[in-house]
DNA sequence: TCTGGGGTCCTAGGACCC
DNA sequence: TCTGGGGTCCTAGGACCC
């Protein structure tokens, strides 16, 4: 995407959605807006969205939601457990709409967008970003942030600043190009380094050490210096601050993933290798569905389990095993069996383990597909047509769920998720209901 | 009682080789 | 007492992102 000659047009516009899944839920729940409300992660275990009431009444992103308590009483915030195929849905009708501003888009996650306005002359962008997000706003019910100048780390910068910036917070816009050269260098000046895009909480206060505290301080530092804080990373960020384009995509399609994670933390923890197992047989098998529907085998897969650190006082074990495969597949029975089989013989008795996982790597093309010395290619087809049947079958909403027995039992380490809302555009029974 | 889940990239250090 | 040097590959862990 975009290329090193950004100079010539306006860039790259970064669109973001405002507080993002709580935006999602009052589009179906207006009566929320206005209101301070935030949603938590899986388990009801961490604040991971807050609409700007809940931020002004100092919730903590990330903050554990039992720790907050007292904010959330004080102040009646609302909390709703996460609901991610909602978000998810809302999230692919987002960049739909996006991709018809611009020739070419990136979607960077599940609320942000990159699109390549280099061939856009700068003069327009401003009116071309409140056009896009108007027409967001219009369709969707979704609030967002635009941000456009010559290098993402720019236009990530941009961004922030439409969003909090007093000047800009009215129009939502900040086209950093368009600004007088006074302006622009003062808005750097005052842009503090560690929330330059990057830069993370562990080498922000490193850097502030060596007297670099802001963008700007960052960007005219010696790159000598830069590389010996921050390596490679660090002086690329700089370059990107100085207006060098070094994170551009390129007109390739995009790098195929290199792991699939499944995981989750027990709503209970599990203190017998019979629940862990289970759970890790539902991880290994939804790793297994991702790894297919993207048309992945893999090589390996690594299973985890953990106890629950923040109890110091409880014996702990971070359980990890990796288990390399004969030959890269994509065959449920295969994952489970090596999953289960694993994490039963590292399983540590008189431990509550409260996180499981599943990790496939060494992921490769299924279209190369490669079979072992001696590797059996009936058995290959045979299992091949049983992973296509497994997968029409799940696919069917509201359907049965068709599940290998290994994950049987699996409720009983379920997470909670007392505060969900209903998924309103993906499942037909949930669907809202207008009353005239 | 209660602390998320899913990714990528970089680096340092060890193993190994000649 | 002396105990190469340079290259590659792999892995674990750290830092970062949303």
């Amino acid at each position: 995407m975009g290329g090193s000659q950004g100079v010539t047009g306006a860039g790259y516009a970064l669109v973001d959605g405002n507080n993002f899944f709580v935006s999602c839920e009052r589009v179906f729940r207006p009566s929320l807006s206005g209101r301070p409300v935030v949603v938590l992660s899986n388990n009801d275990g961490c604040v991971v969205s807050r609409s700007n009431e809940a931020k002004a009444v100092g919730i903590p992103m990330g903050a554990p939601w039992h720790k907050v308590r007292d904010i959330v009483e004080r102040n009646g915030v609302i909390g709703l457990s996460a609901n991610f195929e909602l978000y998810g849905d809302m999230s692919a009708r987002l960049m739909r709409v996006l991709e018809g501003f611009a020739p070419r888009s990136e979607v960077y996650s599940v609320d942000e967008c990159f699109l390549d306005w280099s061939s856009l002359p700068l003069a327009e962008a401003e009116s071309a970003a409140r056009a896009m997000r108007s027409q967001v706003l219009r369709l969707l019910g979704l609030p967002c942030g635009v941000g456009v100048a010559p290098t993402k780390t720019l236009a990530k910068l941009a961004n922030a600043t439409a969003k909090k910036h007093p000047d800009f917070t009215r129009a939502g816009v900040c086209v950093l190009m368009a600004l007088p050269g006074r302006e622009r260098e003062s808005l750097l000046r005052q842009f503090a380094a560690g929330d330059v895009w990057g830069i993370g909480r562990r080498s922000a206060p490193v850097l502030a050490g060596h007297g670099l505290r802001t963008a700007a301080d960052v960007r005219d530092a010696s790159r000598e210096r830069l590389r010996a804080l921050g390596g490679v990373t660090l002086v690329r960020t700089a370059d990107e601050l100085a207006g060098i384009d070094c994170l551009a995509s390129g007109d390739e399609a995009p790098a195929p993933r290199q792991s699939v994670l499944c995981s989750r933390s027990f709503g209970t923890p599990a203190e017998d290798a019979d629940t862990l197992a289970s759970a890790v047989a539902g991880f290994a098998s939804r790793a297994a569905e991702t790894a297919r529907a993207e048309g992945m085998l893999a090589g390996g897969l690594i299973v985890f389990a953990d106890t629950n650190r923040f109890r110091e006082e409880l014996p702990q074990h971070r359980l990890s095993v990796s288990v390399a495969f004969d030959e890269p597949g994509d065959d449920t029975r295969a994952f489970v069996s090596a999953a289960t089989t694993a994490v039963r013989e590292a399983f540590r008795p008189g431990h509550a383990y409260r996180r499981a996982g599943v990790m496939l790597y060494g992921l490769t093309p299924s279209a190369g597909r490669q079979l072992a010395l001696f590797g059996d290619t009936e058995r290959a087809a045979r299992s091949a047509a049983l992973m296509r049947a497994l997968d029409a079958v799940n696919r069917v909403p509201g359907g049965p769920g068709l599940r290998v027995a290994a994950e049987m039992g699996r409720e009983k380490s379920a997470g909670r998720s007392t505060r969900r809302t209903p998924r309103s555009t993906t499942n037909w029974d949930e669907i809202p209901v207008a009353k005239a």
